[in-house]
DNA sequence: CGTCTTTGACCTGCGC
DNA sequence: GCGCAGGTCAAAGACG
C-alpha cells in the first residue's frame, strides 16, 4: 500500500500530469474492482447542503475554486458522492460500504444548475461547474426515445486544432474511458456536437455527447445517456485514452506513458489486498481520513443563495486529514502542464504552511 | 498490435 | 409520406 502511495507521490513530483490523473485514477480503480457488482443508487445523503456558516466555522478548511468536474472526481472522489454519471462506483464498488456511511458526505450539487431543457439548448452562462443530480427530475431530461439524460455544464478549455481536420475540441476527462464514435454538426450552433461511448467495456450502454453551449462558447454541455454496468475501468482503456486524447496538448513521451502503463499494469496485477490499501485511509489526492471533521463542500449554485462561491467561479471547500498532500500534486500540475492548466480551470494552489491545510481559489 | 479519431453514409424519430 | 435533424455505424488511417 504505501509502496504504491509513494509511486503517486513520485510520479507526482515528477510532475507528469498524466500520471498524477491516471494514478488518481488508478487508486480509484484498484478499489472499485475489490467490489465489482452493480451499483446501488447514490445516497440521498449526497445533496445535503453544508450552510456557509458551518463551512466558516471548520478548521483547516481547504477552499478551492474548480471548474472542472475531472478535477472534481481526481481530487475529491474518494470521499464524495457525485452524479453516478460522472463519477466511478463510489458504494459497493468503492468504498465499503461502512465506511461509505460514516462519510460525512458533503458535495454538492446545486439544484439551480442551469442545464437546460435538452441537450441542443442548454445555455451554460454560469461560470461553474453545474451537475444535474441524479434525484431531481427537473434536471433530467427525456430524448425522443424516452431514455433519460443527466447534462453537465462545465467550463470548456479553449478550443484548439490540435489535430489536422479534427474538431480540436479538448474534452476535459471525467475519468471514465471514453471512445468518439460520431461528430454531427447541429443546426443552430457553430460547434459541432461530438458522440462518445464508454470504451472500457464492450457491453456498456453509457454514452456521452460533447458541445459547446451555443450561447457561451466558454461552456462545454456534456450530456450524459444510460449508465455504466461496470466496474470503474482500469488497466489500459483509460491511460490509453487519456495518454491519445491529450498526447497533442499535453507533454508526453514514450517514457512517461510506459510509466503510466507500468503503473496501471502493476496495480491491475497486483493483489486484492494491495488494491484495497488505496482506499479510504490514503487516497491518492488526501482526502482519505473518515472522520466526523473530514468534510468537503462544494457548492454550485445558480442564485448565489446557498453555499460559497466567489467570482462567479465554484467554490469547493473541505476539510482535510490526507496523507498524501495535494498541494504538491497540484503545483506540479500547474507548474508542468502549462497548456493544459485549462483543462484545470485555472487551479490555482498555494499552501498556507500547514501540511494539511490548503487553499484552491479560481483567482 | 490495439485503440483511437475522423468522416461520410445510413438509420430513426419527429413535425408538417 | 416527405424532409429535416439528430444519432449511430463502420471503414480508413493515425498514434504510441
Amino acid at each position: 500500500m504505501e509502496m504504491q502511495a509513494n509511486a503517486a507521490a513520485a510520479s507526482a513530483q515528477e510532475g507528469d500530469l498524466a500520471a498524477v490523473v491516471a494514478h488518481a485514477n488508478i487508486a480509484v480503480a484498484s478499489s472499485s474492482t475489490s467490489h465489482p457488482q452493480p451499483r446501488p443508487p447514490p445516497p440521498a445523503s449526497a445533496h445535503r447542503m453544508v450552510p456557509y456558516e458551518e463551512q466558516q466555522r471548520r478548521p483547516m478548511s481547504v477552499a478551492c475554486g474548480v471548474g472542472d468536474a475531472a478535477m472534481l472526481e481526481a481530487v475529491l472522489l474518494p470521499t464524495v458522492a457525485l452524479d453516478p454519471y460522472l463519477l466511478p462506483p463510489t458504494g459497493s464498488y468503492g468504498l465499503p460500504q461502512q465506511q461509505h456511511h460514516q462519510q460525512p458526505l458533503a458535495f454538492q450539487i446545486s439544484e439551480h444548475a442551469c442545464c437546460g431543457a435538452s441537450a441542443g439548448d442548454v445555455d451554460a452562462g454560469e461560470d461553474a461547474i453545474k451537475i444535474s443530480p441524479p434525484s431531481a427530475h427537473a434536471h433530467q431530461m427525456i430524448n425522443r426515445k424516452n431514455d433519460v439524460r443527466k447534462v453537465v455544464c462545465i467550463p470548456a478549455p479553449p478550443a484548439t486544432s490540435n489535430r489536422a481536420g479534427g474538431g480540436g475540441e479538448v474534452i476535459p476527462s471525467d475519468l471514465w474511458a471514453w471512445r468518439k464514435y460520431g461528430q454531427k454538426p447541429i443546426k443552430g450552433s457553430p460547434y459541432p456536437r461530438g458522440y462518445y461511448r464508454c470504451s472500457s467495456s464492450k457491453g456498456c450502454m453509457a454514452r456521452k455527447q460533447v458541445e459547446r453551449s451555443r450561447s457561451d462558447p466558454n461552456m462545454l454541455v456534456i450530456t450524459y445517456t444510460a449508465e455504466h454496468n461496470h466496474p470503474w475501468p482500469m488497466h489500459r482503456n483509460i491511460l490509453a485514452g487519456y495518454a491519445r486524447g491529450h498526447s497533442t496538448d499535453v507533454t508526453t513521451s514514450a517514457a512517461k506513458k510506459q510509466k503510466i502503463t507500468s503503473f496501471a499494469d502493476n496495480v491491475a496485477s497486483s493483489s486484492p489486498s494491495n488494491h484495497n490499501n488505496f482506499l479510504p485511509e490514503q487516497n491518492v489526492m488526501g482526502c482519505g481520513n473518515q472522520t466526523a471533521s473530514n468534510s468537503m463542500v462544494v457548492a454550485v449554485d445558480g442564485d448565489g443563495s446557498t453555499g460559497i462561491r466567489e467570482g462567479g467561479g465554484l467554490m469547493c471547500e473541505l476539510a482535510s486529514n490526507g496523507v498524501v498532500q495535494p498541494d504538491e500534486v497540484f503545483a506540479e500540475l500547474e507548474e508542468l502542464e502549462p497548456d493544459n492548466s485549462s483543462l484545470l480551470v485555472n487551479v490555482n494552489v498555494y499552501s498556507r504552511g500547514v501540511s494539511s491545510n490548503y487553499e484552491w481559489h479560481k483567482l
